[in-house]
DNA sequence: GCCCGACTACTACGAGCGTCGTAGCAAGGT
DNA sequence: ACCTTGCTACGACGCTCGTAGTAGTCGGGC
């Protein structure tokens, strides 16, 4: 019933996803990133999800030279915010604990990572 | 092309979680315990959800008195973490990095967690 | 002036999911 | 024996997503 926010596809986050690596591009471009990345679709195909996106608000589209040339108007990290939260209610009600935890035990993370983890925790005991 | 393993929709994991609360349970009390979650599904409804859930594997349905007694079969942890691997794949190649800190930053952890995190990076130190 | 190559618009279609209706069956009350 | 009540099986429908074909348009080359 309710309005479902899946909003978002697998496929059109992939090319949601070259757009935020390669910036503002024409459909023929993504569609070449594309079957750069191993992603054999059809250049129409790219233009349904193009299309799809504009109406959907992920992407803007500017008349360009000669075809349309789009950018992402959604930043990467609004998506993984929506797509956590999304994630986090279906498993848990929305808390981050255990998905936290799992992360951690399961999943590498660089020493880098390990070290920034570190200082937001202390960051997050100041307040 | 590839086959997608979506494989267990919105609606069908809030049936799953039901199960994983509430331990095995008949299809009417499934849905009871649905409604008392504030959604509101018929019967039948239910009904279908459980019997997909059996064809995917993800419960069991043993023949009771009256009524088939579905139990859980995939775990919680186990569907986390395929839900978990396919978010990190979408978004960042399946690097864990960007979305712990994202979750660190963004989303409440209780004092417990931030414990519990902290021992896990020590574990992870010694390694 | 006409055709070619690129681009966009529109339409389509099959699968999966959320949602349910209906029909058929089994057991118990009266 | 029947009617009722609950249960299961099966089919259906609308929507979204992944994927694509076709038709129509526009600017250049010959």
């Amino acid at each position: 019933m309710s309005k479902k926010e899946h909003e978002l596809g697998e496929a059109e986050l992939g090319v949601l996803r070259v757009l935020w690596d390669q910036g503002p591009l024409t459909v023929r471009e993504v569609m070449e990133v594309l079957h750069e990345r191993g992603r054999k679709v059809a250049y129409t195909t790219v233009l349904t999800f193009l299309t799809r996106l504009e109406q959907k608000g992920f992407v803007k589209a500017d008349k360009g030279d000669q075809a349309y040339i789009y950018r992402a108007k959604a930043s990467r990290a609004s998506v993984t915010k929506s797509r956590v939260r999304a994630l986090l209610d279906e498993l848990y009600d929305g808390a981050a604990g255990p998905v936290v935890l799992h992360l951690v035990e399961n999943e590498r993370l660089t020493p880098g990572e390990i070290d920034q983890l570190r200082r937001l925790m202390d960051e997050l005991d100041k307040k």
